[in-house]
DNA sequence: AAAAATCATATTGTATACAATTTTAGCCTC
DNA sequence: GAGGCTAAAATTGTATACAATATGATTTTT
């Protein structure tokens, strides 16, 4: 639309992308503390920006804040997991379904690099980067159905299941997401929308079921190591 | 579980709560203008709270907000009116049928209530009230069913909705729901899970086929009236 | 008179200073 | 050594000061 544009993110938005990256990739996990200070030394900016990032990510469910206390990874609970997946069960194979009437060819062409990306991932034993892709893959077939809304409310979906994977998820092997990815790719290229639907509908609850929905704590992180900074 | 607590709510949360409500009840007309220094002033608070409840109800779908120009209502464009209702429409029917399942006699007594309220809000005239209840009944349907992720989405969504009735709402005559709302009732009574789900999906193809999805501008408000300070 | 440029004002963006609260460490008692 | 008290330090909450930008009026130019 504006090809020479120099795609201006803001301050604010590069911080919360950053740290939203590092929770997905589970590099930070649920329960470590993010102090204002440290994250605005990281990022080279004042607290007040910190603090909207926060509260931002806090929307976004990434973050729980308690007052006087400070900002936390959240720790969802196993009755909020159960919700999250029930939720996604509820949007994303409508959603699949909407993408197959629509994807175009550079649609298709997308989400298989993003299959590649994802397999090359795992193969260098990368796991928390393969799920943040799969998190992504997830997100492009919302985009392709051409759907903000349910776009914003699956954004929200999608990291919160990251943080109930972080607790739950019962193997220390990584989740093997690729057989389902590409099955729905080939129902999205065909236009199957019946297919897709149910591919969606059979994945989701594959994933679900394969959650050890047990209270146990995770052992914190140190910010700067996992930001890389 | 805590009867003698005096339920604290925030300044912040406070703010966000009248402006919210003004919103929702027409108070405050989509593209009006909410200045910093004013809202500070109305509330008697610094600008560092009056932009974390901006940013907040930004975050809500109610305000938007443009860099260095400030917060204004949001104006849903016709576009994204249809995603709303869209997105209800995958959300409440089945919302309803779940709450119908769990309803209590108490549920149901208050959702009673509500409607009463919104009946005499209308007796009185006062459309924007009766507006704002009727999106506080379909939020209680959701706290009914006992989902609290999809509550908070829908309480998105019904923001928007109000916005959206603001802009494009076809008659000057106010909405009545009360009949729907009375069937509805009904069904969560006996526990009629279909009747529920049905009514439901019903009531949103009614509300939004009443709609007028042309553009047109509507007329600014004054801040301090709406708030009556 | 219309359009453009300029300056003054108003408003938002960010950093910092100070207040309130929590956390931590030290010390004492038992 | 465990528990509890006190004081210091660390951390968050809020207001304010200053910088950057946008807005609106005035003047200048054509």
């Amino acid at each position: 639309m504006n090809p020479g544009m120099t795609l201006q993110t803001s301050n604010l938005d590069h911080i919360v992308g950053q740290l939203t990256e590092a929770v997905h990739e589970h590099r930070i996990l649920p329960g470590a503390k993010l102090r204002e200070d440290e994250v605005g030394e990281i990022f080279g900016v004042s607290r007040t920006i910190v603090r909207q990032a926060l509260r931002a990510m806090a929307h976004e469910g990434l973050v729980t804040i308690e007052r006087n206390r400070g900002a936390f990874v959240a720790r969802p609970s196993i009755k909020q997991a159960r919700e999250v997946f029930e939720a996604r069960a509820l949007l994303e194979p409508q959603t699949a379904r909407a993408a197959a009437e629509r994807a175009t060819p550079e649609d298709i062409a997308q989400l298989e690099r993003h299959i590649t990306a994802e397999h090359d991932a795992l193969d260098r034993g990368e796991a928390g980067v393969a799920l943040k892709l799969s998190g992504d893959f997830h997100m492009s077939i919302a985009r392709i159905a051409d759907q903000k809304i349910i776009e914003d409310f699956l954004r929200q979906l999608i990291s919160r299941s990251s943080l109930v994977i972080a607790l739950y998820w019962r193997r220390r092997n990584a989740l093997c997401e690729s057989h389902a990815h590409h099955a729905l790719i080939n129902a999205l290229r065909m236009g199957d929308g019946d297919g897709a639907e149910e591919l969606m509908k059979g994945h989701l609850l594959d994933l679900f079921t394969q959650l050890d929905l047990r209270e146990h704590d995770p052992a914190p992180t140190s910010l700067r190591d996992a930001l890389g900074k």
